[in-house]
DNA sequence: AGTGTAGGCCAACGCTTGTTGACATCCAAT
DNA sequence: ATTGGATGTCAACAAGCGTTGGCCTACACT
């Protein structure tokens, strides 16, 4: 045989993975998935049995939040934007779950697991407070969607212009506030 | 005759303004408008010329930001992040341009063109220094579309149950000291 | 009463999409 | 050399989309 069907897989995998992180999940067709891999649409089909399915795999993700029990207290929030910057340059599926969460209900839904079951732990190590868990877990997670919506999907030329390390500067007393930070005094609404 | 022209595209962009903001350009179907006005997708075509000219329309938008200087210089970026609550709670056209921007260029550049012109002047009336506009303008829009993005995009509960005030007491310094905070030290990169 | 016109509907077009089943091709084992 | 299963191609399907043109229908005029 020409291919084992595994590489043709991977193949197929990698051409779904850039163009679902491109178009979002509606205008990545399969057709144009194929035509990237180089083989008939049939295959895709045949392999990953519906483009449902397809996205599944190519969007599969892990936030790999790194184990900062070692790092210094203060530095938490540096090194968790850092880290979160690396993973939006080094994994296509984020690009893809976001451009497809916002229009998506099954996805989005994807997205807030990620969230619960990935950021809010490693928060409630951070903080020791469980209470206060849910709402600096939402607002860590709205700094950090919100700096790669405008630096990898929105494109706004400042945004892009700013290397990682002045990211990080900016951003990391943000988080790190959000993270251990005094809860803020507010009226009641 | 039944109804005048006028009040029929009044009722056209009343739907589509709703489903534009609640399934982005692709999934919300001049069909599905038309049925939720009440009348036949032909008539769409006949007052808006084409879908694309009817997004246009539905989603013109102005951030309508307030005259700050009269404010507390402290107090801006508390005002800021209430301003830009009330903004996404009343108008849905930005819903709509956010939840196609991600996947559309033209509305992508359209996002950016608003920031650019109206955000933008903002912040240097602000810091009166036109070096770091961008890169502070920049912050800020990444702050206001990510606690947008999870509030009423994604829907992650936390960020659905933080009342506006709660909300803006978070992040009210964080927009502060993006706009009129010192520019951290970083290291080259 | 008759007529012109503006508002509204219907059926159909051409296109693209995901998906399917039949057919071709190749290589390894017999 | 011949099979057989795995790999790959092809053409077509049904459905949904934006879009179009023709055809009603009801009202405001003369």
């Amino acid at each position: 045989m020409r291919r084992s069907s595994e590489q043709t897989k991977a193949l197929i995998l990698a051409a779904a993975r850039e163009r679902f992180a491109a178009d979002g999940y509606e205008r990545a067709t399969i057709r144009a998935i194929a035509t990237d891999a180089r083989i008939d649409p049939a295959m895709v089909m045949r392999y990953f049995g519906s483009k449902e399915k397809l996205f599944a795999v190519a969007a599969e993700f892990d936030l790999r939040l790194p184990d900062l029990t070692g790092i210094d207290r203060e530095q938490v929030g540096s090194a968790l934007v850092r880290h979160f910057l690396d993973r939006w340059e080094a994994d296509d599926a984020l690009q893809a779950l976001l451009r497809t969460a916002v229009t998506n209900e099954a996805v989005a839904e994807r997205m807030r697991a990620i969230f619960a079951e990935q950021l809010a732990p490693l928060v409630v190590r951070l903080t020791g407070d469980p209470e206060q868990t849910p709402t600096r877990a939402a607002l860590v997670g709205a700094q950090i969607l919100g700096i790669a919506l405008v630096r990898y999907i929105l494109a706004f030329p400042p945004a892009r212009l700013m290397s990682n390390e002045e990211t990080v500067a900016w951003l990391g007393p943000t988080i790190q506030r959000y993270l251990t930070g005094p809860a803020p005094a507010y009226q009641q609404g």
